[in-house]
RNA sequence: GGGCCGUUAGCUCAGUGGCAGAGCACCUGACUUUUAAUCAGGGUGUCGUGAGUUCGAUCCUCACACGGCUCACCA
């Protein structure tokens, strides 16, 4: 039953049949239906756009052919390259009658060349009229139909070329992408940020509260595991006198997949010596604006819907400012996790007595605040108990100079001034270690190496990551994370 | 992992406890300026898979697979 790799009753093997019988009689006429190499003088665009200097004069064009209209001895096509569409145009007494009979076998989804002269039809359209074409590639099996496009989901992540020749919209997405990533490069190179590339494998895995996917190497005979944060690496880097860094790349986290989660994902982590996250923040609300205008051209957005304004300055709140608007509830009058664990049953929030009132607290931000953050918000100073790796606020030491940024009621960024106390980032892991004997499977794991790393000295650090898919989807106004990732984690078909 | 919904032709979708349907694609024929070309003909199918109920199942029941949404968790 497996289709592309063309065993037995393949999908379409009717249709698939009478191509191949087109291929061996084009072989037959000694045509190798797939040749090295073609010189086109004009991509479609070019050509089309260029008319009124090109007129009468000879172009090479190339592509796949994506419509045919043959009349009789006539026949009118579209060719598809990288750059659109340009139509040509072959007549049985240019090409003669064994060209143009071939030309009338050619299917939809096969490549050809084309070189002719460029008219332009008694409709408008700007044409090749085709002098001499060559057989580029052979295509075996049916493209997707042309007015509905391509709509079945699944056969659009697992297939994803086929959604990308039927649905103009999801390479457009996909060029938003790369230009986000160009941008943010060239963004943080230009204020002196340098690039580096740190392990995927990794002996210890740390830097976030998530499970590890964990293979294992046969030569070292050990577990490594794929790393869920590049962020105690680029801190030993910071160590090493490196000051400002970063490096975008994969994480992977042994989660559900959602709307919003993808078991491996793109995460821009950076780190700038002598500065807190208030420089952060700041470099955050000129960042997210300046790919905005170099991808889109504008600071102004559509997402679901809502219009976002992505201009400096953002909203700037804290974690028990926002629990206080949107709740009621004043963190100050319930310090205790009971205290506050009966206030939210008394407000009917479903929580269990079991949660710390860190995640109690966790709970209101996702539940409550998170979802209504739709314009640029910076939600600050969160727990220490949730932020292992953060430095504490100086007048109120139980949290710590973190923030999050929202748009679009999506988690984007993560930051803090790092902690680079080496004997409370030890407490801080064996807390976490606390945790995890208690259950938290999330909890972080001690990095006696990290702490070395730490006792040798950091500056003072501000630290950011930022999702890139999340980035994206608010971008290209995509709804669900699969549609910003080219292949997405599906279940294996068997 | 739980709940709900879905899976019918290459694609997009209708439909029924009693011979399986449409549009596009495809095949045959006509056609030398078409644009979703047109005209005349042709249905190409394991109705997701496996059991069960039934005289008879694509339809009803159960299990499984895959997908979507949602809950939980995270960025």
């Amino acid at each position: 039953m497996c289709r592309a790799c063309g065993g037995g009753m393949a999908e379409g093997d009717d249709l698939r049949q009478q191509r191949v019988a087109k291929l061996e009689s084009l072989r037959a006429v000694g045509i190798d239906p797939y040749p090295r190499r073609y010189e086109r003088t004009h991509m479609a665009a070019e050509a089309v756009g260029q008319f009124e200097q090109l007129t009468g004069q000879e172009v090479r064009v190339a592509g796949r052919i994506v419509g045919m209209r043959i009349l009789g001895k006539a026949t009118f096509a579209h060719l598809a390259d990288a750059s659109g569409r340009i139509q040509i145009y072959a007549r049985q007494d240019v090409l003669g009658e064994d060209k143009y009979g071939l030309f009338k076998m050619l299917d939809l989804g096969d490549f050809i060349g084309a070189t002719g002269t460029m008219f332009r039809t008694k409709t408008g359209e700007v044409t090749v009229e085709v002098r001499d074409y060559e057989f580029l590639a052979k295509s075996l099996l049916p493209l997707p139909e042309k007015w509905h496009g391509l709509v079945d989901v699944e056969k659009r992540y697992r297939q994803r070329y086929l959604d990308l020749i039927a649905n103009p919209s999801t390479r457009r997405v996909f060029e938003i992408r790369s230009g986000v990533i160009d941008a943010m490069r060239r963004f943080l190179r230009e204020r002196g940020f340098v690039e580096v590339e740190t392990p995927i494998l990794q002996p210890i895995y740390g830097g976030a509260a998530a499970r590890p996917f964990e293979t294992y190497h046969q030569a070292l005979d050990r577990t490594l595991f794929l790393r869920i944060a590049t962020e105690l690496y680029l801190k030993r880097l910071i160590v090493g006198g490196f000051e400002k860094v970063f490096e975008i790349g994969k994480n992977f986290r042994n989660e559900g997949i959602s709307i919003k989660h993808n078991p491996e994902f793109t995460v821009m982590e950076s780190y700038e010596a002598y500065a807190d996250y208030n420089d952060v923040m700041a470099m955050v609300e000129q960042m997210i604006p300046y790919i905005a205008r170099e991808v889109l051209g504008t600071e102004e957005i559509t997402f679901q819907g809502n219009t976002i304004n992505l201009s400096p300055p953002w909203r700037r709140i804290t974690v028990s400012g926002a629990i206080l608007e949107a709740t009621g509830i004043d963190l100050r009058e319930y310090p205790t996790q009971r205290a506050l664990y009966e206030k939210m049953a008394d407000l009917h929030m479903k929580v269990g007595p079991e949660l710390t009132r860190a995640k109690l607290i966790d709970h209101i931000l996702s539940t409550y605040i998170e979802p209504e953050l739709i314009h640029p918000t910076f939600v600050m100073d969160f727990p220490v108990e949730v932020s292992p790796l953060a430095k504490r606020k100086p007048d109120e030491p139980d949290l710590v100079e973190r923030f999050e940024g929202y748009i679009g009621g999506m988690e984007l960024a993560n930051a803090f001034s790092e902690l680079n106390d080496p004997i409370d980032q030890r407490e801080r892991f064996v807390k976490q270690l606390e945790d995890r004997a208690a259950g938290d499977d999330e909890a972080h794991v001690m990095d006696e190496d990290f702490i070395i790393a730490l006792e040798h000295g950091m500056p003072p650090t501000g630290g950011l990551g930022i999702g890139v898919d999340r980035l994206v989807m608010i971008l290209a106004d995509q709804y669900s994370i699969r549609e910003v990732i080219l292949f997405p984690q599906l279940r294996t078909k068997v």
